[in-house]
DNA sequence: TAGATTGTTAATCGATTAACAATC
DNA sequence: TAGATTGTTAATCGATTAACAATC
């Protein structure tokens, strides 16, 4: 694996090809070509493989790409089943939501609870996962050496609650609460979700389309 | 405006900048430089600018940009305020989330119901909004020419749901299936969040960090 | 062997950055 | 007026596409 400067853009195409050949793979496929996958993915079969060969070399001249070992070496290339462990922090029902959506376990990654400040929850159950008190946030990363905090949480206490969780060493944030977090030099890693900015994007072709045609 | 042949990625920022200047604003900020914009926002100021310009001139030399105009500018190139109307399609965890969680009317949409196929469900209500069958999708679509479908279905009823609303007309679907929809030619514009793809680019830079220190 | 298709090098295209005249 | 900062044109950089020798 060479992995030098590899862009962000194909970074977050490697995903989409996973789908498609976790795709591919459940119809029965066994083999496909850069050209046929193109096809079907609206990409060039260059660029995909240019992405592939960032890489390593995964397919075969006159052949293709085996479906099930390309699926393979992209999983494990995005860190599938590392068993990384997650935490939910802030169980309303996006969190919930998303924990019921996501079956952690199978999907290789440990999920080790929720946190919430609600005393009317703490104590009970998420799809099986207790609820601990937000209190115990700090203590409970550090001792457990949780890697990923899926932040679902008012947008007032993200701030907060990501000091904490930067404090307590946490290594990256998958953040859920339409704010830019502020988490330093070598703070932990954050992927945020902004669903405001996706909507608007869809509001933005509308509204252009509208425009277009009251001219 | 302008707005002939505007890419990708600067239809992305703008939500981002938009976000910015609410921040900006909110702290009683009245005016900014695209050289301090940059600075807080990780941009260069010559990008920021050529952003803006592709919609007009929006600041003034010596002065900067009014963060009050500039704000009310991409708003509305953002068609904020333009009372597109919005359904739910699925009404489930993830759904009533993000019914709750964004202020539809207060934004200047028009949200006008959810649609589910669970009796349990269909006849109550989610934060004051009705639930229909989702049997009258369809005519309840064409009859209210609703623009916005939000789709929170599970991944087998995405495809199915999706062509009951492009035969109705519907002009967006808002995507959260995890699946990719067939919508053809002059079909529906269609803007997806796929959790899982943003969750593996997350574990996808844990397993690059976690390699490099291996080395 | 002939046909298909890769991985990679070179060419093109587009996006970002730098520079600067215009002007508030 | 002098200083600041825009909008835009030109230069650079990076990403995508095309081409093709290598080879299964």
């Amino acid at each position: 694996m060479k992995r030098s400067n590899v862009s962000n853009n194909v970074i977050r195409r490697l995903p989409r090809y996973l789908r498609k050949l976790d795709d591919l793979a459940g119809k029965g496929e066994e083999r496909i070509s850069s050209d046929k996958l193109g096809r079907q993915m609206g990409l060039t079969p260059s660029q995909i493989r240019q992405d592939f060969s960032c890489f390593g070399e995964f397919g075969q001249q006159g052949y293709g790409y085996n479906i099930d070992s390309l699926r393979k070496e992209i999983g494990q290339i995005l860190g599938t089943y590392r068993g990384y462990s997650a935490i939910l922090v802030g169980a309303g029902k996006l969190g919930t939501a998303l924990v019921q959506n996501f079956d952690f376990i199978i999907e290789g990654y440990t999920f080790l609870g929720a946190f919430d400040i609600d005393p009317e929850i703490i104590g009970t159950r998420i799809d099986g996962f207790p609820v601990y008190d937000v209190a115990q946030l700090g203590d409970f990363v550090r001792e457990h050496k949780v890697d990923i905090a899926i932040l679902t949480v008012p947008r007032h206490a993200a701030q907060t609650l990501t000091d904490i969780l930067r404090e307590a060493g946490i290594r990256a944030i998958w953040n859920f609460t339409n704010t830019e977090l502020e988490v330093g030099e070598d703070g932990p890693l954050v992927e945020s979700i902004h669903f405001s900015d996706s909507f608007l994007v869809l509001t933005y072709h509308l509204a252009q389309e509208d425009d277009r045609e009251k001219q």
